[in-house]
DNA sequence: TTCCATGCAAATCCTTTGCAAAGCC
DNA sequence: GGCTTTGCAAAGGATTTGCATGGAA
C-alpha cells in the first residue's frame, strides 16, 4: 500500500490523517511485533511524541481498515505488526520465552479444514502456538 | 483421576488439601470455559465460599499440577477448564464471538510439522484459532 | 467553520502482593 | 504446633473513557 493509498483510504471513510497517527503506523513497521507501550516509546523520539491513549486509539483504528494485526505472544500486552509483513505463524516457548516465526504452508491443513468443516475463515495473522521448545521439553 | 488421587498428589508435593481447592476444581469443571471471575461467583453460590485471589491462586497451582489449563478466548480474562477435558482446539468467531470447538487431529499435521522442523512440543490444548464464521464473512 | 482527533486525567478491568489470622496435617 | 493457606485491602499494570482543546479539511 502506497502513502497516499491509504491517506485516501482514511478521507474516504470519513477519518482524518494526522501526523500521530503516520507516526504510529512508522513505529509498527519499524519495531515488528511491538506492544503499545513500546510503540509509544518509540514515537515519543521523535519531535512530535503522541499520548498513550492516542496510540491505543490510533492500533484500534489501523486494525480495523486492515492495516496492521496483532497477536499475543505472552500474558503480557499484545504484540502489533503490519498486516503486509503478517505471513508467518508465531511460535512460543512457555520455558524459555523464544519467539519464533514458521511457514505458514504448517497451518494449511488447519485452515482448510476448519474452511471445510465449519466455513470458517481463519485468520492466521493472529494464530499463536505455544508450548516447548526442543531445549526446554 | 478421583477425588482422592488427586488429594495424595497434592499432599505428596506438600500442598494442602483445602475446601476452596475442592470447590474451585469442582467449579472449573462444572462451568468449562469459566473465567477466574465466574469461577469465583459460581463458588460463592455454595455455603463457603472463597475470596478472588484464591481463586487466582488455585488455579495457577491446578494448572501447575496439571489438573487444569487456560486458554484466552478473546481480549479479556483466560478461561480454565479441565485438562482432560481439553481435547479440542478453540475456534473463536471475532465477528459474532461464538466459541466452537473442533477435533484436535485437525491440528494433528501442525503439531508434526512443528515436531519435526524444530523439535517443538506443542501444546495443544492452549490453541485457539481466531477468525470468522460462516455467517460472518 | 465544522467536526474529528488529541491530550490529560480519572476510571475500569484484571491480576498480584503483603500481612495477619485461620486451618490442615 | 508448625507451616501452609486464606481473606482482606492495597498496589499494580494495561486499557478505556469523558471532556475540553486543538487541528485537518
Amino acid at each position: 500500500m502506497t502513502e497516499t493509498s491509504w491517506h485516501e483510504e482514511l478521507r474516504a471513510r470519513g477519518y482524518r490523517v494526522t501526523p500521530q497517527r503516520q507516526l504510529v503506523l512508522e513505529a509498527v513497521e519499524a519495531l515488528e511485533h511491538a506492544t503499545p507501550e513500546e510503540i509509544c516509546t518509540r514515537v515519543r523520539e521523535t519531535a512530535r511524541g503522541v499520548n498513550i491513549s492516542t496510540v491505543y486509539r490510533t492500533l484500534e483504528l489501523l486494525e480495523e481498515l486492515g492495516m496492521v494485526t496483532h497477536t499475543h505472544l505472552g500474558h503480557g500486552a499484545p504484540t502489533y505488526h503490519l498486516a503486509s509483513d503478517a505471513d508467518h505463524v508465531h511460535v512460543v516457548c512457555r520455558g524459555c520465552g523464544e519467539i519464533s516465526e514458521v511457514r505458514p504452508d504448517l497451518v494449511q491443513p488447519l485452515v482448510d479444514g476448519l474452511e471445510a468443516e465449519l466455513g470458517f475463515a481463519t485468520d492466521v495473522h493472529h494464530l499463536t502456538v505455544f508450548g516447548r521448545c526442543r531445549k526446554c521439553r
